[in-house]
DNA sequence: TGAAATGTTGGGGCG
DNA sequence: ACGCCCCAACATTTC
């Protein structure tokens, strides 16, 4: 009986899933399993992401167990564990699919070394990218830094739609296996201790079927409106797949055939246009990936390094806080930052709205945003993070220009004109007029009298003068420009 | 996937 | 009917 290991590391799924293709392809006894890592790597696991985590592992868990297999869970180091585990069990092959973030290429370039010397074969496979990066290379060999040209230049290549229906049944996992050194899901303690998690599981369902169910609910109900509809927050015009590509539990070979499933009945131009923008969002997240990998140290650095001597404050704490707890004083924002910490989500428009306030108005380093944003968000992924950061600080590839600062006012009168959005989440402006609800403290007295809205009491005075600081950082960025 | 300042145009009011 | 001014609407430039 040949045995192999199936490590599930980013790609909690079994549809479309090429290492579990092949594992059930080549041995009689497949073993999935998943391993819990003691946190010391560069960007442990953040809080909202281990949330998710707990109920996609559970979800796999459950499929797994629904066709008589099993998810086996270890706590430990990934290599020890492989290694103990392929001794064992007397394992010959491990199939992964393939990570890209810096440190996960090097540990997994280790175990597979190491699984070499114990003669176990390693099989990896691109398990979650439309294109990987060693082939989006431009004609002379560096990497594209220019989002279209990227985009235009992989469908041109032609982009292969990996496919694959796992069968009914998996081979059984035997009991004894199950209880070596594994340990169940409850006890990686990935949930919160105190129930801050309320608004997660109210927003959100993991798992891979939830995922499908997204991409039908778009494609019936929203994605014809998508080009403009994607802009407005207080709408739902968004497919809001971003966890479920994270963790892997959707492949981007499924939403793209369901859109081409879709297209065949929807021929107009209104529906090949929208096709075409949402598709495009998928190519940003492969751009992201390839930005990373070619520039393993843009998750801190600068990708341009005339932002190495960018004057940030340096004390900034209470800022940063008021930030944080969505409690600037600007409407939009403070809703972006509520809705985050609520939900472990932000409408993207809105992410570039308070990045921008943040970097740009605030001068606080973008990388502390980097940081909140991975501990609060569910769609935490190092390479979309990183690449929207360094976009809006201006730092990054195909960057928004330094000096493009928005202006949290006129975007909220532009995005969320009826103020929708902002009453969801900042209950205080409630009855504000729309005319003020995007600047409250340009509202007359009487007006926010008969809103009930005390300034710097039931909500408080804005923290920065938008158009002073808006100044300010123009005129460090022309002095940075000429030095 | 900017915003503000500056420039241009053209319709309408008015002497 | 004409020139003048005003200003909204749009276009261009600048940061």
């Amino acid at each position: 009986m040949t045995t192999a290991i199936v490590w599930f590391r980013q790609d909690l799924r079994l549809q479309d899933n090429p290492a579990l293709e092949a594992a059930l392809q080549s041995d009689q006894l497949v073993i999935p399993i998943y391993i819990v890592e003691p946190e010391k790597r560069d960007w442990p696991v953040g809080a909202a992401s281990k949330w998710w985590l707990h109920h996609s592992l559970s979800a796999l868990q459950q499929s797994l167990r629904h066709r008589g297999s099993d998810l086996l869970v270890f706590a430990g180091n990934a290599e020890r564990v492989l290694m103990q585990l392929c001794r064992s069990t007397a394992a010959r092959h491990v199939f992964w699919n393939r990570c890209y973030e810096p440190d996960a290429i090097e540990r997994d370039s280790n175990i597979k070394n190491s699984l070499l010397e114990i003669a176990v074969n390693v099989y990896s496979f691109n398990g979650s990218l439309l294109a990987e990066p060693w082939n989006t290379l431009k004609k002379d060999g560096t990497p594209y830094r220019v989002f279209t040209p990227f985009w235009k230049a992989i469908q041109q290549n032609g982009i292969t739609l990996f496919c694959f229906t796992p069968p009914k049944h998996f081979p059984a996992i035997s009991d004894k296996l199950k209880n070596s050194n594994t340990i169940k899901i409850t006890e990686l303690n990935l949930l919160p201790s105190n129930r801050w998690d309320m608004g997660l599981t109210e927003t959100w369902q993991p798992g891979e079927m939830s995922a499908r169910k997204y991409i039908h609910n778009f494609l019936d109900a929203t994605i014809m409106q998508y080009p403009d509809g994607r802009d407005i927050p207080g709408i739902s015009g968004t497919s809001r797949l971003s966890p479920y590509l994270h963790f892997g539990e959707i492949s981007p070979w499924e939403i793209w055939r369901s859109i081409q499933v879709w297209s065949t009945t929807h021929t107009d131009s209104g529906a090949i246009k929208a096709a075409e923008c949402y598709l495009r969002q998928l190519g940003w997240r492969d751009f992201a990936y390839q930005l990373l990998y070619y520039f393993p140290h843009t998750d801190t650095q600068p990708l341009d390094t005339r932002f190495t001597a960018f004057p940030w404050k340096s004390r900034y704490k209470k800022e940063l806080q008021r930030w944080q707890q969505g409690m600037t004083g600007i409407p939009i924002v403070d809703a972006g930052m509520r809705e985050l910490w609520y939900s472990g989500w932000m409408h993207n428009r809105v992410r570039m709205i308070v990045a921008s306030l943040l970097s740009k108005n605030l001068l606080i380093p973008w990388q502390q945003g980097a940081q909140w944003f991975w501990d609060t968000l569910v769609d935490a992924d190092l390479a979309n993070n990183t690449m929207g950061w360094q976009w809006t600080a201006g730092c990054g590839a195909d960057a928004a220009p330094f000096f493009r600062i928005f202006n949290p006012v006129r975007q909220g009168e532009r995005f969320d004109p009826d103020g929708r959005y902002v009453r969801r989440w900042v209950p205080e402006l409630q009855a504000l007029p729309d005319k003020w609800i995007h600047q409250p403290w340009e509202a007359p007295q009487q007006v926010l009298e008969q809103a009930e809205v005390v300034l710097g009491k039931t909500y408080p005075e804005p923290m920065v003068d938008l158009a002073q600081s808006r100044q300010r950082a123009l005129a460090i960025w022309n002095d940075l420009k000429s030095s």
